[in-house]
DNA sequence: CGAACCCTAACGCGGCGTAACGGTCC
DNA sequence: TGGACCGTTACGCCGCGTTAGGGTTC
């Protein structure tokens, strides 16, 4: 029976650095078995079980000052923290989930293409940062079939929507300055936008059922993949290509 | 165009903090597009793209630091970058999966029975704590064989052998100091541990073919469900089962 | 006696929140 | 002129790591 070990032995035994010990012991969260005249710690094999409790509960992200509460006790108070733990643990979850879901995003943009944007790896941050205000945005002002038939797509192809989505603007983007509002070109990608739009949203959308107003309510203010000026001369290229359908009916 | 805002709209307009952009000014992440004469600060519509560069890397747990080299980074140093945080992503929810392992474990055996154990939760936390390092420990003590049976009885009865072997223990704990060693009661829990230890590690394991040496190197010390007297106690439950055993053959 | 240990005190970290106290704008 | 805004300065948080400077033990 090694009783009494110093703080330098207690600690290379139990993994925990003499600091942390001497600050357990500085907030009364864990003191040694015995203190000499001198001042030192001394720390026997009774002392195990506590520090381990310390551990486990550290572990399981207890703040100290939780923890010096929890441990005392009762069942029934025990378990009602570890469900709030748990709690915590899930929606961390999630929120990691949706950091990935960004990450994944923005390398595969960065993959696609030689010279991406860094507004745009932005614009898809965002995108997956308000992703519930935006569904939530939709269901206010969007019919709500179209609603359930994006929940549904997103389900199975959300990745690949995201990155097909997501090279079409960089080719916008790169071509907007080069051709005029009518050239065939901006056509093409403003026929290719409305397409993306029926197969994220279902073939019975129709842009015209959206009151306007629905546009001043838009969550996250300022962040696009365009530019003012881009989104300016978006705005005439299906200015022109909505004359051009109705004139063909 | 209203171009120039205090920061207070600002503030409002963005939902970042007036604390947190003067933090950002003095910290030199992120200025003012203009400062007057006394002092205050003016932004202006530019600034929102920065400042939402800043918040989307922040949403990827960048820090600040980082936020600041990697503003005006190259597409090759970017993608990279976000690999690593991608990375960083991935084992953080490993981690997050093992806590939440932890606690469905604590909480399955505190519904299980009426008086439990601090000590015998602690003891569940450290086995997921520790769980790699057993299950290093074992490959290098334990015939290859077991471990592989071991391996892929968890991937599908992981909580419920945790449950029952918790209930065991808790059952064995509760009557230890009731009965003889050579009590029936104490043998058939004998027993059913022999059992039990069967289904996990495969019917071909003997503990006979382990070197005793072997728990002289278990890792995580002293963080056991039983005290060093229920230990001493069992041990004499065992010797009499295995004695009793030997008879019978 | 000296090396190896121990002690306390104090700063630093990160990203702000939160006073406290005073100047500036309309 | 007064109230709403703005400014700087500085402490607090949390869980220690890390010196710095000195005492104790064998």
């Amino acid at each position: 029976m090694k009783s009494a070990m110093s703080i330098g032995e207690f600690a290379k035994l139990t993994g925990v650095s003499q600091r942390t010990l001497r600050y357990y012991d500085q907030i009364g969260l864990m003191k040694p078995s015995h203190i000499s005249e001198s001042g030192r710690r001394y720390y026997t094999e009774r002392d195990l079980i506590p520090l381990q409790h310390i551990i486990a509960l550290k572990y399981l992200e207890y703040p100290l000052e939780e923890i010096r509460i929890a441990l005392p006790q009762t069942t029934a108070s025990l378990k009602q923290s570890l469900a709030l733990q748990k709690q915590a643990i899930v929606s961390k979850q999630e929120h990691l989930a949706q950091m990935l879901k960004a990450v994944d995003y923005s390398l595969s943009v960065l993959e696609m293409n030689e010279e991406p944007d860094t507004q745009f790896i932005t614009f898809l941050i965002h995108s997956v940062i308000r992703e519930k205000e935006h569904l939530h945005w939709m269901s206010r002002h969007f019919p709500q079939q179209s609603v359930d038939f994006l929940t549904e797509t997103m389900k199975t192809r959300e990745l690949e929507i995201t990155r097909s989505t997501a090279e079409l603007m960089q080719q916008i983007k790169r071509d907007l300055p080069l051709f005029e509002p009518g050239h065939p070109r901006l056509q093409e990608y403003a026929d290719k936008v409305l397409n993306m739009v029926k197969e994220t949203l279902g073939p019975d959308f129709h842009m015209e059922a959206i009151n306007p107003d629905a546009f001043n309510d838009v969550p996250d203010l300022h962040v696009s993949p365009f530019t003012a000026e881009e989104e300016l001369k978006l705005g005439e290229v299906f200015k022109i290509y909505a004359e051009r359908q109705n004139g063909e009916e």
